[in-house]
DNA sequence: CATAAAAAGGATAAAAATGTCTTTTAATCT
DNA sequence: AGATTAAAAGACATTTTTATCCTTTTTATG
């Protein structure tokens, strides 16, 4: 469903969300360790990420890569739709066609709901919603 | 979630399901087309699970791939732990570790329950069941 | 302005997934 | 038995995903 690109992403703006605001950005150097992706590949994606829109860095001398109060508003779906397109998470369970079309699959009924509510999560849910009293890093980023 | 073969592999068994059984084997030429999958592809995946005793085959003219009494009684996981293994589909939406351990993700709340749905419905979801009272092949495999 | 720090960008490499082809083995039919 | 047929097996090819490396551009700071 998500691929792994998407899943390091979303973890790597997770410690952004923790680690860093407008006064403390973030070099990835720092976190890819904590988040447990590699580093080239990690700084890759947040640029990409970057370049989207999603989230924010600046270059230079105490540049890295941050959340501004903005970007907090995300939802999950911003970052996937960055890094897999939308196509790929919604696609039908059986094939490459669009979910929920009105020519729904075998599985469509047994497994669409459970499909379409995933991806309603990934819409709803915003970084702040994750991160909101949250102040316990290790425990967001399991092996 | 499911690979791109684990979906082909559905596939072609429902196919044979659908137009197999002791007395009517079917070739893969005969069948690839009709669930829009390559030949030699679909080939090998069938194999597999032939090996594996998911499907049944025999060699030779007359010869072919088809389900027998006991393969239609087969869950859907039973194919999709063949090709993908059962850790794939398992896995947290955020790593690689299995999902439902002790120490959950931070989107496991969130999505958690529908994942283990969904696997629910692999597990519990047969051949049998997806087959039942239909006959019109074509709308069992979209492209 | 010089320098160093950091992301951005591009080229390349390695691994995994997907797809093809050829040879071997087994079943059936003359 | 011999010819034919079709899966089984495995080698090979391509594509996509994942990952690394190196150069360039931007920017803060002394
Ligand atoms: S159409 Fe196949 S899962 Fe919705
Ligand atoms: S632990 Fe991550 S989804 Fe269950």
């Amino acid at each position: 469903m998500l691929s792994n690109s998407s899943k390091y992403a979303i973890k790597g703006v997770l410690y952004l969300a923790l680690n860093s605001d407008e006064d403390h950005k973030v070099m990835v150097r720092d976190m890819h360790g904590v988040v447990h992706v590699p580093e080239a590949y990690l700084a890759k994606l947040l640029q990409e990420l970057s370049r989207h829109g999603v989230i924010s860095s600046t270059r230079g001398p105490k540049g890295g890569f941050f959340l501004s109060k903005e970007d907090r508003k995300r939802s999950l779906m911003d970052i996937v739709k960055v890094i897999d397109g939308e196509k790929r998470v919604k696609s039908c369970v059986l094939g490459v066609k669009d979910c929920d079309t009105d020519q729904p699959c075998v599985l469509h009924k047994l497994v669409g709901a459970n499909k379409s509510k995933f991806i309603k999560v990934l819409e709803n849910t915003t970084i702040l919603d994750l991160i909101e009293g949250k102040r316990d890093v290790e425990e967001f980023f399991p092996v």
